[in-house]
DNA sequence: CGCCGGATTCGAAGCGCTTCGACTGTCGCC
DNA sequence: GGCGACAGTCGAAGCGCTTCGAATCCGGCG
C-alpha cells in the first residue's frame, strides 16, 4: 500500500553480471554516458572540468545528468580520487562551552563547507583520539575542524602527524605545527578593562567560567584573564579576577563577598553567558542599580548582550566568523595552499546600556 | 622504534600505473591478508563476521589488524557493500527551535548512532529537499534524521518516496507512511493545565512561541496550544494563549495586557524557553511574586527550569531520549525491521517551586 | 601531397572492499 | 572404504568513479 514498489522477494539472485536489480533511483556515470552517446571519461570530464570538452559535447552530457537526475556516488568517487568531500566536526561533549555558540558555530561549519562543496560529518570529543585516528584512517574526510581544545590537549600530537589537515578552534599551549583559529581573547579582555578605564573606574572585576574551566586549563578562560589583569595593571586600575559558577544563589553569593571586600568596586567583566543573567537579576537586591552604581560589560553573544535588561555592553563572541574561517582555512590547507598558524579575530565591543561613567566616591 | 615496520620512505613509485604517492599510512586489506598469510576475503570475513572462520585464523588476522593500525576504506566499503553507516542529521537553521535543544539532540543523535557502528553526516534545512535528494542519491548516507518538521513540509512527500529509510522529528500534518518521534506536546500541555487545576487554578493562560513560529504551522506549538486549551476546557477553567516574544520588553508588555484584561489571571504556563527568563524577571514589576500570586508551570529543558529562580515547576523536553529513539528507529528501519510510525514520548512533570495553590480571590 | 600538432574523445586500468561460487580437506556413516 | 556433508578458505568479479595514455579527426604547412 504505502509502500514503494522496489524489486521485492531477494533480486533474482543474479546470474553472471546480470541486472545488479539496482534500487530503482540509482543512475551511474554509466547511464549518463549512454543516454548522451559519449564514454563515461568524457562524461567525468565535463563534470570535473579537469579536460577541455567541446561546448556542443558538454551541453549534450549536462542535459542528460539533468534529466536522468544524476549525482555521483560518493563512495566510488571517494575511492577513486581519495578525496571524500568530506570534512570532521568535532564538537566537545563537556560543559563550559555555552551550547547555543557551539550551535551557531556548528552551523557556519556547515554551510561554509557547502560553498566549498564539501559535507561535515559530526563527531562528539568522547571518542577522543581514537575517533580522530578512525575517520582519519578511513579516509572517511579529508580534514578535520577541532573545537575546544585545551592547552594540553591528547589530540594535538595526534594532529600534528595524522596524514589529514586540520584547523583548530582555539590555542593549545604549543600551537607550533598547526593551524589554530580563535577569537583573540587576551583583546577582548583588554577591550574590556580599556571601555571601563575610559569611564573613570577605578576598582573592577572579572566573572569568569566555572572554576573547571580554568582547572582544565582551557586557552580562552585563562587569556582573557591575562588580557584582563595586565591591562587593568597598566592603567592603575585595582582589578580581581575569580571563576563563576552559573546558579542564581552562588552568582549571588559570590557577589555579595565581593562588594563585602570590596564596598567601591564599580564594575564587572562577566566572561559567561550562562552566568550574566544571574549577575544582572543578583546585583539590585545587593543594592546596585546597573548602570548607575555599577557598570557591567560581558564577553558574549550577541543576542544574550541584547536580550539582557538592561542590554549589555559587550565583546560578542563571533562564532559564526570564526566557523567560517576555520573552513576557508582548511580548505586551503586542502589545496595545499600555505596558511597562517595562527588567526586571531580581533575583538569589537558594542556600547549599550549597561556602562556608564564611574560613580563619584567620596571615600579616601 | 614504537614505529611499526611498513615500507618506508614512499613506497616504491610502483612501475606502471604510477604511485599515486599515496599517503604514507595507508593500510589496506591486501597489506592485512599479507601480513596474515591469508586472502584477502579471508580477512575481510574476519571484520565482518558473515562467514564462519576458525579461531586460530581469526585470531591472526586480528593481530595484524592491531599491529598493522588497519582501518578499512569507508569509500571503498561503501561501494563494494552499498551501505556508508553513516546516517544524516538535518538540523533547521531558522530560529523559533532553541539553540540548546538543538545542540542536546544532535549529540544524543551522535552518540547513539556511534553505538550502532555509524557516523553522523550534518546539514542544515537550507539546502531543502534539493539537499536531501543529493545525500540520498549519492549514497552517502544509508538513512535520514530530520529535525523541525512543519505540518506541511514542502520536504515530507520526497521522504515518502526516496529510497533511503528516515525518521522525522515532530509529526507534519499527515504522518502516513513515515516514521515520527516526538515528546507529546498535547500530553504536556495537559499535563501542565492538569497541575494547574489540582492546584485550584481558575483562569490560567498560555504563552507560546513567537508569533512566527505558529504561523510556519509548526507542530508542536499548535499541538501544545491543543492541549492546553481542551485540558482546560475539560475541567472548566478559563483559558486563553497567545504566541509570546522572546525579549524582555515585548514579554512585560504582554504580560501588562494580559494582566490588565484579566487581573485574576493565576497561572501561566510558558512554553517557550527563551522568554521564561524574562517572564519570570517582569513578573515583580507588575506586582506579582512567583509562586504567590502567580504560578509558572515552563514546557523547557530541566537545566533551564533549575537554574531559573525560583526554580521552575516544568515538563521537560527529553532532547536526548528524542535523539536516541530515533537513531534507535532509523537502525531498525535499516534492517527492515518493522517499527511504530509514531512515536510519542509521554511527558513528565517535576514539581519545583513556581507553583502554588491558588491565591483565594474575592471579587466575583 | 604527406606529415605534424592541437583539440577532443575514448578505453582501460585501477581505487580497496564485499560477496559469491568453488575448492580443499575432514569427518561421519552406510 | 567411498561418498556426501560441512567447515574453512580462496579467487575473482565487480561496485561506480577518476585518470592516464592513446586514438581520432582536423586544418595547415613544407
Amino acid at each position: 500500500m504505502s509502500e514503494s514498489s522496489r524489486p521485492t522477494s531477494r533480486p533474482a539472485p543474479r546470474q553472471f553480471p546480470a541486472g545488479p536489480a539496482k534500487r530503482a533511483d540509482m543512475v551511474t556515470i554509466a547511464d549518463v554516458a549512454r543516454h548522451a552517446g559519449v564514454a563515461v571519461s568524457t562524461v567525468s570530464y565535463v563534470l570535473s572540468g579537469k579536460r577541455a570538452i567541446s561546448a556542443s559535447t558538454r551541453e549534450r552530457v549536462l542535459a542528460s545528468v539533468r534529466s536522468l537526475g544524476y549525482h555521483p556516488n560518493a563512495g566510488a568517487r571517494a575511492l577513486a580520487s581519495k578525496r571524500a568531500n568530506v570534512i570532521a566536526l568535532v564538537l566537545p561533549l563537556r560543559s563550559g562551552m555555552h551550547l547555543p555558540v557551539l550551535m551557531q558555530f556548528a552551523t557556519a561549519v556547515v554551510t561554509t563547507a557547502r560553498q566549498f562543496d564539501h559535507d561535515v560529518l559530526l563527531m562528539t570529543a568522547d571518542e577522543g583520539p581514537t575517533g580522530l585516528r578512525r575517520i582519519a584512517a578511513s579516509a572517511m574526510v579529508d580534514g578535520i575542524v577541532l573545537m575546544d581544545v585545551e592547552m594540553h590537549d591528547a589530540r594535538v600530537p595526534l594532529l600534528r602527524d595524522l596524514e589529514r589537515p586540520s584547523v583548530l578552534i582555539g590555542f593549545p599551549a604549543d600551537p607550533a605545527g598547526l593551524t589554530c583559529v580563535d577569537l583573540d581573547f587576551y583583546r577582548a579582555g583588554q577591550a574590556c578593562v580599556e571601555h571601563l578605564a575610559g569611564l573613570g573606574h577605578r576598582r573592577i572585576a572579572l566573572l569568569g567560567a566555572p572554576a573547571v574551566v580554568y582547572d582544565r586549563d582551557t586557552g580562552f578562560a585563562h587569556r582573557t584573564r591575562a588580557g584582563f589583569a595586565e591591562t587593568a595593571h597598566r592603567h592603575g586600575i585595582e582589578a580581581t579576577a575569580q571563576p563563576c559558577e552559573e546558579n542564581l544563589d552562588a552568582v549571588a553569593r559570590e557577589l555579595a563577598g565581593l562588594l563585602d571586600r570590596q564596598p567601591d568596586l564599580s564594575a564587572l567583566v562577566v566572561h559567561n553567558e550562562a552566568a550574566v543573567g544571574q549577575v544582572l537579576a543578583a546585583l539590585p537586591a545587593l543594592g546596585r542599580r546597573v548602570p548607575d552604581d555599577m557598570s557591567v560589560v560581558a564577553i558574549c553573544p550577541d543576542e544574550v548582550a541584547e536580550r539582557a535588561s538592561p542590554a549589555l555592553t559587550s565583546v560578542l563572541i563571533p562564532a559564526e566568523e570564526v566557523g567560517r574561517q576555520a573552513v576557508s582555512l582548511l580548505m586551503r590547507k586542502l589545496e595545499d595552499e600555505p596558511v597562517p598558524e595562527g588567526t586571531l579575530l580581533p575583538p569589537r565591543l558594542t556600547v549599550r546600556a549597561s556602562t556608564a561613567p564611574a560613580p563619584q566616591v567620596l571615600h579616601s
